[in-house]
DNA sequence: ATTCCACCGGAATAGCGGGATA
DNA sequence: TATCCCGCTATTCCGGTGGAAT
């Protein structure tokens, strides 16, 4: 039943990107520059989780290396890597740069390295989940190099309220370009597409596509895993083509699978905070420590639950209603 | 209006794991 | 082998903030 297994994955680039023609054009205009030895406009894609900012960053930079070979490019998540130290590690090993070694390498060596990779060819930058960087140096850096296009990734417009003034001010000139959910008939299409790649002929129907576009809330991964999930539950079943009944269990399926990603991330004492937001519901700062102290064998102390609590906010797994002393923590949704 | 308290998060620091060096 | 260096995490200390109580 399954043609091509990749076309079915979220993260696979396909060979068009229907209905984003103007955010696309948007982004090539401003990383144009480079191409003729001039500086380009920094851009920052946001919009909410699934609407092609990622696929649409890496999709332009793949049309700006068929016109020019020479462009090298990295690609950092500063979610999964967000000091300066990592986010450099990860541009350099993505450029095929193998011989550094995780520790013991001072960040100002790598440095040093990729600003020679970059010297004087056009090259681009994509930071995904920008909002996720720890150290606002890397943003400092990445606007001061040359002939460099930079694409930054979030979920928000406002990543960058509460940074220094200086590193402000040298993104000051960049490009904000929204990506709106999709609607129900735009995700019809990409399914569609997918489809028609991914699958052999007839072996899902266009309403069926249609239902799945309509219940993924115009989340263009979620639809797009509902429908491999689905082919491959009706694949493992020996069916030759995908019943309703594997289109109704693949969708949940699919939003589930996406949050467990998130919960595999925390570690335990994170995943016992977690536990005990999930049992109350809504809960205390205060109580939330006491409690977790009873819990844990080796509780840390308090202030690093802060830590632990910001950064599960950031993962959107939990969000905090209410200021100082009102405060409440509660599950997201 | 003033005081009090819970809460937040920045800055400095120690300890750890692990490669590099001599 | 002993020592140095590096990034990272957890911890300590503490000033600032805003809601609640007086």
């Amino acid at each position: 039943m399954i043609e091509d297994e990749r076309v079915l994955t979220a993260s696979f680039l396909p060979n068009r990107m229907v209905h984003r023609d103007s955010e696309r054009q948007e982004i090539a205009n401003a990383l144009n520059p480079i191409l003729e030895d001039g500086q380009p406009r920094n851009v920052l894609l946001y919009g909410p989780p699934g609407t092609g900012k990622s696929t649409m960053a890496e999709y332009v930079v793949e049309k700006l290396k068929e016109h020019d070979s020479s462009v090298t490019w990295g690609s950092v998540n500063c979610w999964k890597y967000p000091s300066r130290f990592k986010v450099y590690y990860q541009l350099l090993q993505g450029m095929g740069e193998r011989m550094i070694h995780r520790t013991g390498t001072p960040t100002d060596e790598l440095v040093e390295k990729f600003e020679q990779k970059i010297r004087s060819r056009p090259s681009v930058v994509i930071l995904d989940e920008a909002d996720q960087i720890e150290d606002e140096r890397i943003l400092y850096d990445m606007a001061r190099y040359t002939r460099t296009g930079l694409i930054m990734i979030a979920n928000q417009e406002n990543v960058f309220y509460n940074i220094d003034e200086r590193i402000r001010s040298s993104l000051s000139s960049r490009r904000n370009i929204r990506f709106r959910a999709y609607e129900t008939g735009e995700l019809l299409d990409i399914l569609k597409d997918r489809r028609k790649w991914g699958l052999k002929p007839d072996t899902v129907e266009t309403s069926q596509l249609r239902k799945i576009a309509s219940r993924a809330n115009g989340d263009a991964r979620i639809a797009i895993n509902s429908l491999r999930i689905a082919a491959e539950q009706a694949e493992e079943q020996g069916h030759e083509e995908i019943l309703d009944q594997h289109v109704e269990a693949a969708i949940p399926e699919a939003v589930e699978q996406d949050q467990s990603e998130s919960l595999e991330k925390l570690n335990d004492d994170q995943r016992v905070l977690y536990d005990i937001i999930k049992e109350e519901d809504e809960i205390k700062p205060r109580e939330l420590y006491d409690r977790y102290s009873e819990k844990a064998e080796e509780p840390k102390v308090e202030r690093t639950l802060r830590n632990y609590l910001r950064k599960m906010e950031n993962y959107r797994l939990i969000e905090s209603t209410g200021k100082g002393t009102g405060t409440k923590y509660q599950l997201v949704d």
